[in-house]
RNA sequence: UCCGGGGUAGCUCAAUGGUAGAGCAGGUCGCUGUUAACGACAAGGUUACAGGUUCGAGUCCUGUCCCCGGAG
């Protein structure tokens, strides 16, 4: 039975299937740090999502044994995403000079209307970047050439995802600018066996957010994705503007998001798959998910602990002792353990969705991740 | 026992006689299409002890205690 928009699906890919919703895991450099190949499979892992703007240079280099850079870097056969630069448009641009992150966490606002930063010039052919002293210049047609050179199974195009400070005149004219590029990217998609998913724009704005989706969603793409950022507890409502206006037959992907709230309002709304870096970046940072909610391991309450990590035989305490001894081994346990963790839980989600549980399942996991 | 060096935050060390600081450790918090195995903040002191000189002493002088090295 169906729960709100909420949906089960498959996708496929030339690489394997994924069972949706699913949470995709960041391996931005064709790895997930700290991770081995072998291990990235052990955690339940099913589609991963590596990045065009890292990997630009490596993407030249030629195949062995007809297999890419991303493929020969991640060392093991599974479906893979590739981002199209388009968040460094941001990363790089107003997250910096701002300050900000994507989802805004206080109500605030910006007179900065864009669209020059000090490594980061955005212009209607494409974005000229300066990072580290090297310049680069990535538009729509070159980022889907490098895209189908990395061979992911999905590739998104080219956009600008804009700063939740952007005021609304800069955020219409960066959407319809996106929209061109847009186009450009279907003009350029010549592999076939890649999918190409369009991205829906408007920041904060639902109006936009909704002629966007409306826009994107009419084109050509083989499923979309919903980027950009995000006013203050308006993930909810900014996505029933977008998916609403979204094909029910392409899938939706949600990018760069998010928190285990984020997860249960993404599904909610008909969302498919959605990627963040919280599970693997926070594992890094010592910050372990559990059922009764996140704990920070390094703390000295934890140095005895005795429970175990999942799918592993070492101890929360055992973890404690390595991140206080700065040992390298502290990131990749605690990555594996998150990981597994995000999985089973979008796992368990399937199951509910699956038998109708949904809503029960949601109520009682939630009044045991966010006690007090 | 003598000679020399030293004793400052939990640890390692700074501080021309002029408001005692840093790094690390420990604490709290943060992290949303990875410039992040990172970052922010707060706390932490009878400067071994007792006197003295000085407007003012971690700093100079005297004594005591302790540590290190060398000699015996």
């Amino acid at each position: 039975s169906r729960t709100g928009r909420a949906r089960l699906g498959i996708l496929k890919t030339p690489n394997g299937i994924v069972l949706t919703p699913a949470y995709v895991i960041v391996a931005t450099h064709a790895e997930v740090r700290t991770l081995k190949p072998r291990d990235i499979k052990a955690t339940g892992t099913q589609l991963v999502i590596a990045n065009t703007y890292h990997l630009w240079e490596k993407s030249k280099i030629k195949k062995q044994n007809s297999k890419s850079y991303l493929e020969q870097k991640l060392g093991v056969q599974m479906p893979t995403m590739t981002d199209s630069g388009g968040f460094q448009v941001f990363s790089l641009g107003a997250a910096r000079e701002q300050g900000v992150g994507k989802v805004l966490k206080r109500n605030q606002t910006s007179k900065i209307k864009g669209q020059n930063y000090s490594d980061v010039r955005i212009i209607e052919k494409g974005v000229h970047f300066k990072i580290d002293g090297k310049k680069r210049f990535i538009s729509p047609e070159t980022s889907v050439a490098t895209q189908q050179r990395l061979g992911a199974d999905i590739i998104f195009a080219f956009d600008e995802c804009t700063s939740p400070l952007h005021p609304y005149p800069y955020t219409l004219a960066s959407m319809e600018r996106t929209h061109r590029w847009a186009s450009r990217c279907l003009k350029v998609h010549t592999n076939k066996n890649q999918m190409l998913y369009g991205i829906v724009q408007g920041g904060r704005f639902k109006r936009l957010r909704a002629q966007s989706a409306k826009t994107i969603g009419t084109m050509a793409f083989d499923g979309f994705g919903i980027g950009g950022s995000f006013g203050k507890d308006e993930m909810r409502s900014t996505l029933a503007a977008v998916v609403a206006h979204l094909p029910e037959d392409k899938p939706r992907h949600l990018l760069g998001i998010g928190t285990v709230a984020d997860i249960f309002d993404a599904i909610e709304a008909g969302v498919d798959t959605f990627d963040c870096v919280i599970p693997t970046r926070e594992a890094r940072h010592g910050r372990l998910y559990t059922d009764t909610g996140p704990l920070d391991v390094r703390k000295i309450k934890f140095a005895a602990d005795r429970r175990r990590l999942l799918g592993s035989r070492s101890t929360l305490g055992a973890l404690h002792r390595l991140f206080r001894s700065h040992d390298e081994g502290a990131g990749r346990l605690a990555t594996l353990h998150n990981v597994r963790w995000f999985n089973l839980l979008l796992e368990r989600i399937r199951a509910a969705l699956a038998d109708g549980s949904y809503r029960t399942f949601k109520r009682k996991f939630l009044i045991s991740f966010l006690r007090p």
